[in-house]
DNA sequence: GAGCAAATAGGCCTCCCGACCTATGGTCTT
DNA sequence: AAGACCATAGGTCGGGAGGCCTATTTGCTC
């Protein structure tokens, strides 16, 4: 689980942002600030693995948080006005990587696991490369130890198909053999019926996104 | 439920605001836009309650789409650079509310609540009042048809309290009531067992977020 | 080809879940 | 005072859930 801190003064986009990256299965944002004040005063008290900043904001600037000279966690810089200069300044001050808004979630997502896996995205010809390696969240070692047929039953049980019959049909197997599936789970996630499996496999992000 | 459509051309804010508002229990995204053009050429195809625009985008703006003389759903504007100005011209166009993008996301919900109960928010001086009148969200009915003990109870179980023992102690009442209260919460979700109605309860953000 | 894990299937057994009904005291509204 | 709804509690009962074991086939790895 990556923890993530976000400093930006629009609260809309920072409110947001912070949902956005909460329901991707390996990151929790674990604060979120308005400005970088706010940021450089909050920031010992959590571990933070990834920062997230704006440069644009009141009081002390994304730049200014960069130069405070301060042990900062990798910082990715997302920037409205996404000029190769603000990228190079940026770069500069210390940021480990630099986005522009307009890149989509997925792909914040990616840099945030690239930037905690300790990759280097300040090379602009390699950053495409190094984000498509970094797509696949990361998941908690519970769900790892599932085998591919088990995901399949849980995906099934967390749309809400959780009798043994219905699981029998729509996977085209006997029911003893749900029921020897359904055991092997409970015992990797640690539960011990089907509705903290379903529960489980919601939070953890195996159930399907839609 | 709230069929809400969003046009930015900032992909990580319409992506996260998406996520967001799709986690506000009575609200749902049915589509994101990054210009006004794809806007207008997608909207005859959805059911959309309320729309939300940025005002600056490229190929169609905000403005043009409100001016475009199209019948649009109630339209909120929301933006980065909240001046008066910008505000007045965006009311004059037809936008029935603006809201900065400085606003917290409750705010976002309320006022979108607001647009879709056919209130006014083009007055600045209401305007506060409105949006604490619509800060509670509008539960799907079959929630609202359970009483409060069902709601805690139906609160504990999506937390992964499964058993009727657990249950029964941690609402300090019999096992047997406990039964009973789960039967009725069945009829009223309409569900089957426990693992549906827990599911449920998370989908309809009746669990306790956190 | 030996070994191992996964997917499949079955048997057996206990106990809990869910369905259906009754009942009582409390708190409203009418 | 009557009626309605809720929270509480109990009984019964059948079927399904979950625990524990064994077993076969397939496919991968060493």
């Amino acid at each position: 689980m990556i923890s993530v801190a976000i400093a930006d003064d629009h609260q809309l986009f920072a409110d947001s942002l912070s949902m956005g990256l909460n329901s991707v299965p390996d990151i929790r944002v674990a604060a979120t600030f308005k400005d970088g004040a706010e940021l450089l005063g909050g920031l010992d008290d959590l571990e933070i693995d990834v920062l997230v900043i704006d440069l644009e904001m009141p009081n002390i600037s994304g730049f200014e948080v960069l130069n405070a000279g301060r042990p900062l966690p990798p910082t990715l810089v997302v920037t409205m006005h996404s000029t190769e200069m603000q990228r190079r300044r940026a770069l500069e001050s210390g940021a480990a990587g630099f986005l522009p808004k307009s890149a989509p979630l997925n792909d914040l997502a990616a840099a945030i696991r690239a930037l905690n896996a300790g990759e280097d995205l300040t090379e602009s010809t390699t950053l495409r490369d190094v984000l498509r390696q970094h797509q696949e969240p990361v998941y908690d070692s519970r769900v790892q130890a599932l085998t591919a047929r088990e995901r399949e039953l849980l995906q099934l049980l967390a749309e809400g198909v959780t009798s043994t019959p219905d699981l029998a049909d729509q996977l085209f197997i006997s029911e003893k053999t749900v029921k020897n599936h359904l055991a092997s789970i409970f015992e990797k996630l640690e539960v011990a019926d089907r509705a903290q499996a379903a529960i489980e496999a919601i939070r953890l992000g195996v159930a399907s996104r839609r």
